[in-house]
DNA sequence: CTTATAGTTTAGGTTCTCCTAACTAAACAA
DNA sequence: TTGTTTAGTTAGGAGAACCTAAACTATAAG
């Protein structure tokens, strides 16, 4: 069994394989390299130890997924990532532009006691405040079935569940127009050709361009109940 | 002016210095290497990147002390050490024993807006929960008058103030006699030749040997209004 | 089937922090 | 005063994580 203790860079090449490979089923190297903002060798260099901890496996030139291991060091980094980051918004009144910077550097330093009372402290949240999954302590992801705002339908009434923004600037908007999640939200125009979507919300009418509408992930109006994660 | 934000090892060492060299003036190599826990041509080689940098004076063979820069960010650290401490005991529910490790590793990676709005969720405290006093952000540390239980006069009734303690089982067996700050005692007996002092506090009576009585401060039970830190 | 390009690795080097071994300064005791 | 002990320093080196420059490989286009 492999150390359990991993070093802040360890787990930042962990959540990054995570994330890029989630779909594709492997990352390249350069996709980590541009994410952590290092250069291509510092992740050769850094996947080659992984792979001898057992993290990864890499298949030179050909991409590198998370082995078991790995994936389950992976999702208790992120489980970190999301509790912290509903613990600052929740209890310590941050904004969701600002909790981003601050976990990542506190999902490296909070021990599991500290992080299961914030937990605890929250009533075991699903979500975060962006409304991704929180992964449980034993590695499995709540799931809920969701669209992107850009699929829905025009007249169809639904709820904003999931915001995959991490900009500042973006994310200040989006509190501004209320676009968060737990919104309800009617599909007012689908726009193709000038790549608009055109919807009404509490606070009004608003129009947003379809690269943000694809990160705008919603469910029908009546969800599975028990998982409102904001008021 | 240099780089505000101080590694890991930078904060640890000059706590460590400040901790080491309030009393006397100056803190030595060996007594730095032991409380860090590394060794001394560490400590030598450290000390010379700090001196580089004007945190500290060090005269080689002589000792080492802060300058006016080293100290306040040795207060910094200690501020951000004992509000994070305050925190986990005051709204995660952790036990006084446990909070020392915890805050050992937090300190170096909590914001300064992560911190103050833990400071003002508690109300700015001036005390941790050992009663060691929190510098304020401008680096002014609180005082009050107090004595060693040691120093207390038979017959006297006291408030414990201050519990110069870190070891886990000691701060478990005070917790567990009651002898925590705030508590009100009084000193049935003086026993210089035993090095023994004999107390009654509201759950019953216990005998504490010289040298936990000089950890144990104490003030007069009517201390100066508005410095209750804990019911 | 060759070549361009994107992607990857090797080679060599830096910084930070730690180590052990060997040396020197200071303090003390005879 | 001199010799020994203790404390502190320098010398040399290791590992982690990063860098740039240069060489190499794979894939896909001409």
């Amino acid at each position: 069994m492999p150390d359990l203790t991993l070093s802040t860079s360890v787990e930042d090449y962990l959540k990054a394989v995570f994330v890029l490979s989630r779909e594709g089923g492997t990352a390249t190297t350069t996709e980590i390299a541009t994410r952590l903002a290092v250069s291509a060798p510092s992740v050769s260099g850094m996947l080659r130890r992984l792979a001898e901890q057992g993290l990864v496996d890499h298949v030179p030139y050909r991409g590198v997924a998370l082995t078991p291991d790995g994936r389950l060091a992976a999702l208790r980094v992120i489980r970190r990532h999301r509790v912290i980051e509903t613990y600052l918004v929740e209890r310590l009144g941050l904004g969701w532009d600002e909790v981003h910077v601050e976990a990542e550097r506190l999902e490296h330093a909070v021990s599991e006691l500290v992080l299961e009372r914030m937990a605890h402290a929250l009533g075991h949240p699903e979500f975060d405040p962006h409304g991704d999954p929180i992964p449980a302590a034993d590695g499995s992801v709540p799931s809920r079935v969701v669209r992107p705002l850009s699929a829905v339908a025009v007249g169809e009434q639904v709820l904003v569940q999931q915001v995959l923004v991490h900009d500042g600037d973006a994310l200040r908007y989006l509190a501004r127009v209320g676009l968060v999640p737990g919104a309800s939200i009617r599909i007012c125009a689908q726009e193709p050709v000038a790549g608009t979507v055109h919807i009404a919300c509490a606070d009004g009418d608003h129009v947003v361009g379809h690269a943000l509408a694809e990160r705008l992930l919603c469910a029908e109006v009546e969800p599975a109940p028990g998982a409102a994660n904001r008021g």
